[in-house]
DNA sequence: TATTGTTATACTCTATAACTATA
DNA sequence: TATAGTTATAGAGTATAACAATA
């Protein structure tokens, strides 16, 4: 731990992963984290139970599990595959649209909440910095 | 979200989340997250099951389950409470001690090959932020 | 014959309620 | 009588294996 790079990677690390739980924690929990992080996937498209699994990195049966969870809570709707009739797409009702948007809109919240003590410097570095770090998430 | 600061609330949470979840999922795995949670704690000083239950915000029922596994996998040990024979004190055993080395260690090099492509001045700034986000934490 | 999704079944993690030991 | 921890039991989530429908 005597390289500096290993060191800021260290408190990268620690401090991003503290902050993210922190998010999860006290932020909107209305939903469980697997049924919302499905819910999430859907916003801007409907996707296939297969497609999911995936992006989830769970097996299709468990996939099928959560997904009539969802639709039993009146949050997405199974729609036929235009060109496949052996898949199934899957899409937010308006319902499940209001939720996804409440529960990021409470997230966004409270990290506003933490933001605001910044000063107008710290803000701008702030921004910079997570330039940074999209960066190296690409 | 027309407010800069909403904005650049969104950016922080949505970059750190993605982060976040990168590192638990292509860093090590060999244990489950709530293990190596518990197993992390118990890094500083020993602590006792109730302790635990309520840093991780689980039941102390639950707790139980999750100590017992890692007692069974010799990574912690229960010891007597010194002033209260109701209570137990958990404490990491050496193997359990370097099973969290290990997969920390994993986990800072997974950032450190990211940081790596990082200039010198880019690593500046975000040393800078990391402080910043440190404070937002506090 | 291969692929998509589901059902059958079992295992793990979690919770609530009841119990034991100690304060 | 209250508290710390455990045991008993049940409810979700996930996995592997087997099945149905479609390509």
């Amino acid at each position: 731990m005597d390289d500096p790079l290993l060191r800021l990677a260290n408190d990268v690390r620690l401090t991003v992963q503290q902050l993210s739980r922190r998010v999860r924690f006290e932020g909107s929990s209305e939903l469980a984290p697997h049924q919302f992080s499905v819910l999430a996937k859907l916003w801007h498209e409907p996707r296939t139970p297969g497609d999911l699994a995936e992006l989830e990195r769970v097996t299709p049966p468990s996939m099928t599990r959560t997904v009539a969870g969802l639709v039993d809570g009146g949050l997405i709707e199974r729609i036929p595959h235009p060109g496949d009739g052996r898949q199934r797409l899957l899409t937010l009702t308006e319902d499940g649209r209001a939720v996804v948007q409440r529960i990021m809109r409470d997230r966004d919240d409270w990290m506003l909440k933490r933001l605001e003590t910044l000063s107008v410097v710290e803000r701008r570095e702030l921004a910079r910095a997570i330039e940074i770090l999209k960066k190296v998430l690409a």
